[in-house]
Parts: C-alpha cells; sequence; structure tokens
DNA sequence: ACAATCCATACCTCGTTGGCTATGGATTTA
DNA sequence: TAAATCCATAGCCAACGAGGTATGGATTGT
C-alpha cells in the first residue's frame, strides 16, 4: 500500500527523468544549465523534471545567484530496496515451504 | 542505455500491475480468473496487464485446459537491483554516509 | 450436441503526461 | 541603468496508456 513506491517507481519510469538522476548520482551537483546542455530536451523541461524528482525527494536543490544547483539524495531510494527485498523474501519462503513438503512427502 | 531497466521501471510503475506482481510473489502460482476476483479491474484489464508483465519477464505462465497459470520470475528484478547498486556505488565514491541503505541492501 | 466457463483479443474513450514555446522574475555583467 | 543570463511557470498539444465493453476461440460440463 505504500505510497512512497508508488512515486519512486512512477518517477523513475521515466527515461529522461531516470538520466538526470544518474548523472547527478555519477557527476554529483550540477546546475539546471549543465544538465540541459546534455539532456536532449528544452530547458524548462529539465526544469520541470527536476521539480518531480524533487518532490520524490529523489534530488534536493541549492541555490546560488541565480543559477539552482541539484544533487542526489540517494537516501530516497531505500524503499525501492525494500520493496525488492520483500518480494525476494515471498519467493524465498514459498520454496522454503515446497522444500518443506516435499520433505514430508519423501517419509 | 540498457532497455531492460526501462521495460522494468515502466512495467512496475503501474499500480494495478505492481499488485498483481505481488499477489503472485505472495501467494504463488494463480489464474486469472483468481487474480480478477481481488484485483478491482476487469478480467481483459488483468488479462493485459498479465500480458505486460510477461513480456517484461516478470512472470511466466503455464496453460492447462481453459486455464491460464501465472507465476513471478523474480529473476527479472535483478537488473532493477544492479541499477540501484550502481547508482549507490556512485553516490558512496563520493561521500561516505551510506551504512544505512547498505544495511538495508545487505539483509 | 449444447450450454457454460475461462481467457485473450479488438476496439473505443478519456485522463495523464512529456514535449514544446512564450514569458517573466531574479541576478549578474557591461 | 541597460542588457544579458539563468531558471521557473504557464499554456498548449500530441501521444501514450489504463480502463471499459463486446466478442470469439477453446475447453469443460450437462
Amino acid at each position: 500500500m505504500s505510497d512512497t513506491q508508488d512515486v519512486l517507481f512512477r518517477t523513475l519510469a521515466d527515461p529522461t527523468r531516470r538520466a538526470l538522476f544518474e548523472r547527478l548520482c555519477r557527476e554529483g551537483e550540477k546546475t539546471v544549465g549543465a544538465l540541459t546542455a546534455r539532456a536532449g530536451v528544452s530547458q524548462p523541461v529539465v526544469s520541470k523534471h527536476l521539480g518531480i524528482l524533487k518532490q520524490a525527494g529523489l534530488v534536493r536543490d541549492r541555490h546560488e545567484g541565480r543559477q539552482t544547483h541539484y544533487s542526489a539524495q540517494l537516501g530516497a531510494l531505500a524503499p525501492l530496496v525494500d520493496w525488492t527485498s520483500e518480494m525476494a523474501g515471498f519467493w524465498q519462503n514459498r520454496f522454503d515451504q515446497l522444500d518443506d513438503l516435499l520433505k514430508r512427502m519423501d517419509q
């Protein structure tokens, strides 16, 4: 039910947005202009995507004069890691149960 | 660049689809009818979502008479785990406050 | 053979969203 | 002060996608 997972998945589903986030992870803090230069889309589009990433908690911004610096907030990925771990856990449990069952049938 | 990540994120971005996948992870193999009963959407919609999940490699189907059984293919989540790990790696190279996240991922 | 059930496909509709241009506020530079 | 730069917002449009209903093929039950 956790809504944060939904926000994360929806936010990272867009390739342009994911690319922006990846660049911030790889290269660290960047201004909007620097990001726009290699984004392949217009500056307003970059700003909008950064706004969405910010709202999802995946980036934070820092204002310095007339430019805005964005940086990745990797901690926001935790719910995603938790979700995958949970799914893997269920999977493991089912195999344990199957193991159990097979052992019973064996005797 | 990897297109598989894109497919995974896009596929899991939809709540209905994610719910179906979660149920298959939690409860194991299910028929379309059983899934539809609690999905909150119509049967054709469920079938369509299952088709998309299958195309993404997240589920597999098994035909038995007139019904189709679907089950989760958890291995398909690997690219997603890899991606988060990669992002975490970049981040860690720059700073060093990653303990919390790493603990979760270590499980 | 006929009816009923299970599932998938086809088709349509409508809301969401990612892209653009235009514009304006804020700041720096000439 | 005037011009230029940086960024965000607003408004618009086209495309995608998730939902529905209708339908048909395949299988099971009567």
